[in-house]
DNA sequence: TATTAGCACTCAAAGATCAAGAGTGCTAGC
DNA sequence: GCTAGCACTCTTGATCTTTGAGTGCTAATA
């Protein structure tokens, strides 16, 4: 692959991100920093279109990069931009006044400051929470014969969960449960929580088997809920006023949010593109999957705490995006995530 | 108003509703149950033009009910449709293997079927939570100076939130804070939980009221929190098959779908109909009010709980609606939902 | 007096035609 | 290996015409 060749590569890129026209040999042999003639030029884009990195619309128009296109300029010849003053200073206002402790705010304002700032859907989902053991199980009496479970884990997630038994419970019972839930779950990690184990658990109950039964169930549920990772998303409405995005897609996005877990969750490290266009295989199998956006691309990014992986965050756009603007912000906001949430454990530490 | 002049709205209404053309005098002549001529009809339509109930998008166009339009039609002539048998038994089935105590679940499964079947957005609120009163607080350490607040309300709402301190609490404190909330604020309604209030009961805390004050204010906010009314909406994508209704707002209104809470909560009982054209008197304010999404019309039932409202279901539709066939659905699913959790209650007292 | 037939008029929607312009591929020359 | 020139293609937008549905009005009719 020839140097002028991925110059041109990179120009066609940066012509059609800002202008969203197809772009002509004419164009490009205007730029300062290009010295042949758009005849020159015609004939290196018919190789780049050769080698599928760039596309006609029709045979009278200028020529659009493929999304191939796109991967080789960002791997081969993108110069990202840097951020402007003003935007750093803002995104570095953007943790301000919340407590750290407070992951979902901290998320939310992330992904809403990406969002804004992008002007594209910004997406989060934190690591599995295959780390976090239990700690602490209540069983809370709410009504007739109502109860509440409460679960907390050692990474500080608190769920609840109303349950209907057939009897009440009385004193004793309730403080034998709980004891006895104590015993057998303080530690226990979630991903455990096997549902042989809960059989086990159940038997191991003995006479209070049949009353206490379904607070196991719902134990169980809560459990699973609690494994549950959390996805946010902010700013999908941004992505209505690119024009070669589909409505239709967008809304079916909105409503099926979940559709983008197992792309989030794909196996890499680092900043990763992927396009609609191409087919990921997933890390669970071999089955291909397909982002439900046609056109669409998101670049997806990791945060850390105290050097393990702790989530994820993304930003869905067009497959015509000024990745050269947009990819520093992701990797400015992910890394000032990772020294908020670290840097706040060291300091619990202490 | 003449006899024959609202069968002719009523023509023009079900026609418009079913083809979405303006609907000429030829069309309505050849019904079954219209007897006269064409040009009788056209004077007719000249009057209802000029009452406002119908409109001519342009001069050699048919005609087009207004929103004044639906209003009468479905006031003084439509007929409501019966249910289908086999809507009716899918109906029947919605709530099958749902906790009836779990109104959540149960209010997704009525917005879920009723959106499914209308074609259309449903949404539900409950009511104001007004007679809620606190029976439970409990204040639980989960890490370094980490707390969860726990509130139960008689109503059965449960919500927890975590709350950092600056210092650690021991055992004795601990207990000592439990007592003194659940004799002070057991019993208590929630909307009596005013600020002063608060202030009140920090200062009685005597010597804790700086170590323990966060947890007051945490608690304060919490109950702020379970104040709230629930909104639920599912279907909106459905909306977008209509090319009255403006993709942007949908799309506005799918982010900010608060903006409805204050036309639900008007003040009126039994169906209710209303359209965004029409600005609305909201009960709190002499100020107007107009919804989001240009064209549309949202109609709104209540469902009880042992004769006391209990919330509201609603169905937000294009204007141009088959109402005659959507009302029903609404009107059976409120009546069905009523049953349901009055039914539960009937039976916990037994 | 209420209804109806007839007729001229209006207007949107859908095609048809045309010119302009941008961009290409190819060829021949530097 | 690069470039100027040229014929060719194809979209875009404007203009114009036709078609047809529907109306309002007037005069005739029951």
């Amino acid at each position: 692959m020839d140097d002028r060749k991925l110059k041109i590569l990179a120009a066609v890129v940066d012509a059609y991100v800002t202008t969203g026209e197809p772009v002509g040999s004419k164009a490009i042999a205007a730029l300062p920093d290009i010295n042949v003639s758009p005849a020159t030029i015609r004939n290196d884009m018919a190789v780049l279109e050769q080698l599928g990195l760039l596309e006609q619309p029709h045979t009278s128009a200028g020529r659009v990069p493929t999304f191939q296109g796109y991967k080789v300029y960002i791997d081969k010849c993108m110069h990202a931009h840097t951020i402007p003053e003003a935007d750093r200073e803002r995104l570095d206002r953007v943790f301000e006044g919340t407590e750290v402790f407070d992951e979902e705010l901290l998320i939310q304002s992330a992904t809403t400051a990406l969002a804004e700032i992008t002007h594209c859907a910004a997406v989060a989902v934190n690591a599995m929470p295959q780390f976090s053991v239990i700690s602490r199980v209540e069983v809370i009496p709410t009504g007739k014969r109502l109860y509440v479970i409460l679960l907390i884990t050692s990474a500080g997630n608190i769920k609840n969960k109303a349950c209907r038994l057939e009897f009440d419970l009385n004193e004793e019972q309730l403080s034998f449960f709980t004891a006895f839930l104590t015993e057998h779950l303080h530690g226990v990690s979630l991903t455990d929580l096997s549902p042989e184990r809960m059989e086990q658990l159940i038997t191991a109950l003995g006479t209070y088997m049949v009353t206490l039964g379904p607070l196991v169930q719902g134990l169980y549920e809560l459990s699973r809920d609690m494994m549950q990772q959390e996805l946010t998303v902010n700013g999908t409405r941004n992505l209505l006023t690119c024009q070669e995005l589909d409505t239709m897609d967008i809304v079916q996005f909105m409503e099926h949010q979940d559709v983008i877990m197992p792309l989030l969750n794909d196996t890499f490290s680092g900043i990763h593109v992927m396009f609609s266009e191409e087919t990921h295989q997933t890390a669970s199998g071999s089955a291909g999957q397909t982002f439900v956006i046609g056109n669409s691309s998101m670049i997806v990014g990791q945060y850390h705490k105290d050097g393990r992986e702790a989530g994820r965050l993304g930003i869905i756009g067009p497959m015509r995006l000024d990745y050269a603007r947009v990819i520093p912000y992701l990797e400015y906001i992910t890394q000032k995530l990772t020294n908020l949430i670290s840097e706040n454990k060291e300091d619990d530490d202490i």
